[in-house]
DNA sequence: TAGGCAGTTGCAAATAGTTGCAATAATGCC
DNA sequence: GGCATTATTGCAACTATTTGCAACTGCCTA
């Protein structure tokens, strides 16, 4: 099941609707590619259809996050959205180069499993952001400037 | 060391200064116990100095947590201040109830040692949220409502 | 202790994101 | 297709947080 379909069954099961306004926030971050911003999406649903609020765009944004169609992190003070893959992937931030790499949910799962194991809690994050040093600035800094800022929402 | 002090030595060896103002804010922290809002920080703070503006309340939170004498986390859309403890500590939300349970660093830090090795990343995340699905609602709720959204950030 | 530099603060204005509500419009059913 | 039901949307008001900037004040040095 792919592209357009995907979000037809995937919200009629919830007893949701499939508007424009939802499929054009769909396409907008499929059209990314990547990751994308809340302002790049607003401004490429807008590109498409100049009527649609920005609160819609926010609310589906959402939305699309509670049908697991879409992940979300906030990166850098930044909020990110993209296409949910079938396997979760997670991200590895590091805060004196802002560089962003990528780790596998397999890496991550083994965590998750040990706590469903030891608390009988079910963690079920798809799409976590993990700062820290890269490599690269491990060995280059001396002294790095820990950017732990984190944006309070609001 | 402790208190009072932590925070002047702490603070000069960044080559920052001491103000009243992060006194009284890494004080309305200390105060609570244990996980604060921004709120409920202003309001304490105001009721020691009513002329301490909420803008270096939200500039103070920051830079304490930058010089990792507090610790935060966005828990159910609202960020919570903490302060840190010798050793850090984690959280398991519960999506569907909102409880919130810790976890150990020892459980959580076999994973970023794990990326240590593996990807030469290294992770230093002192307070964690994990979300997922508690032992309880596990077992009680059939069909979970999902609550995924999150904040944004502005 | 006085003076100066750089880090901080308070204020006002700008942003970004959220909420309530009445008007719309997807769906399901005849 | 026409109608009822209820999710969604657009708007406007509102709230929370961020930013620029000039005034202020720790803290280091002489
Ligand atoms: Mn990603
Ligand atoms: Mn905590
Ligand atoms: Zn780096
Ligand atoms: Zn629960």
């Amino acid at each position: 099941m792919s592209g357009a379909n995907e979000l037809r069954s995937r919200v009629r099961a919830h007893g949701k609707r499939v508007t424009p306004q939802r499929q054009l926030v769909l396409d907008a971050i499929r059209a990314a590619g990547g990751h994308v911003t809340t302002n790049e999406i607003f401004t490429h649903v807008s590109a498409a259809a100049s009527s649609v609020n920005r609160t819609t765009v926010y609310r589906n944004l959402d939305f699309l996050c509670e049908m697991r169609l879409v992940v979300a992190a906030q990166i850098g003070g930044k909020m990110y959205y993209e296409i949910a893959g079938e396997e979760p992937h997670h991200h590895l931030v590091c805060r004196h180069c802002d560089s962003v790499g990528e780790i596998s949910h397999r890496t991550v799962k083994a965590l998750f499993d040990k706590i469903e194991r030891e608390q009988s809690f079910v963690v079920d994050m798809d799409h976590l952001a993990l700062f820290g040093l890269c490599a690269e600035c491990r060995h280059t800094v001396s002294k790095p400037k820990l950017r732990t800022r984190r944006k309070r929402g609001g």
